[in-house]
DNA sequence: GCGACAG
DNA sequence: ATCTTGTCGC
């Protein structure tokens, strides 16, 4: 007997609902740098350096989860470019009224995403974050449309979507697991090395990722919103310490140590 | 029936 | 997403 209003696999209809609301907000969808600060590139000896001189402040977003699919803790971080220290965390309990679906992550968790952003944003403006990352994929999605794109239209904030997994394209564009995972292992050979992943079609859903020289997997980085995918690249390129950018990193370790200290699990009563 | 399946 | 110790290697 369950107390909780555990949630239901959605039916057929619904996610097509899902669909054609994920390809009406694609509408608003930019893939372009719209971005509060500047990239300049600078030449060393023949060496691009590329410099976000303005960046001061990026946010990062996750959700972790205690004993079950539906009560979760979400994050979101706050940390100062370029020392990438944390200046800011809040975090929120929330209960999830849907089961995680490959495709359409966002109806799962953009709510509460946003919630913690308009909650920033009337309380410490100052520091509201001039880019987001966020776990979990942008352009790279069957319909270009993931939870990165999705919270970067409703909150009009530019977002990176940064995956740890590769969610396979397959429409005839060849964007397989066999065939990224070949190409991966042929092209990154070092940190910062980058594989365009780019259909039959010639379309480009995004980038796998090498994060540093000693990290054979990689990450697979794709559009939010107002922002180039090249952009993207630089700036998460920028905060690896780890295979994983710390805004995303930090939003996972400091929700996770959120759990550990506020919620005691049922394990309690064996002791 | 089989493979895929962000978090 | 999460369950989890040691262990191999630089």
């Amino acid at each position: 007997m369950k107390n909780s209003n555990y949630y239901s696999n959605p039916s057929i209809s619904q996610m097509e609902e899902w669909a054609r609301v994920q390809t009406e907000l694609k509408s608003k969808l930019i893939e372009t740098d719209d971005l509060k600060f500047t990239k300049t590139i600078k030449e060393d000896n023949g060496e691009q350096i590329v410099e976000f001189d303005e960046l001061s402040y990026i946010g990062g977003v996750d959700l972790s989860f205690e004993n079950n699919e539906e009560d979760a803790i979400a994050s979101l971080i706050i940390l100062k470019y370029p020392s990438l220290e944390v200046i800011y965390e809040n975090f929120s309990a929330v209960k999830l009224s849907l089961p995680y679906i490959a495709g359409f992550l966002a109806f799962r968790e953009v709510t509460p995403l946003l919630d913690l952003l308009q909650i920033l944003k009337k309380t410490n403006p100052d520091i509201f974050p001039q880019v987001i990352i966020v776990d979990g994929n942008g352009t790279l999605h069957p319909r270009r449309f993931g939870l990165a794109s999705h919270l970067g239209v409703l909150a009009n904030v530019p977002t990176i979507g940064v995956g740890k997994n590769f969610l396979q394209i397959d429409d005839g564009e060849n964007l397989t697991m066999a065939h990224v995972k070949a190409a991966v292992k042929e092209k990154l050979k070092k940190g910062g090395d980058t594989y365009l992943l780019q259909g039959q079609s010639g379309m480009i859903w995004g980038a796998a990722v090498r994060s540093l020289d000693n990290t054979t997997n990689p990450i697979f980085v794709s559009v939010g919103h107002r922002i180039s995918l090249e952009t993207s690249i630089q700036i998460v390129l920028k905060c690896c310490r780890y295979r994983i950018p710390e805004p995303t990193r930090q939003a996972d370790i400091r929700s996770r140590e959120f759990i550990r200290n506020h919620i005691l699990s049922d394990q309690s009563i064996l002791q």
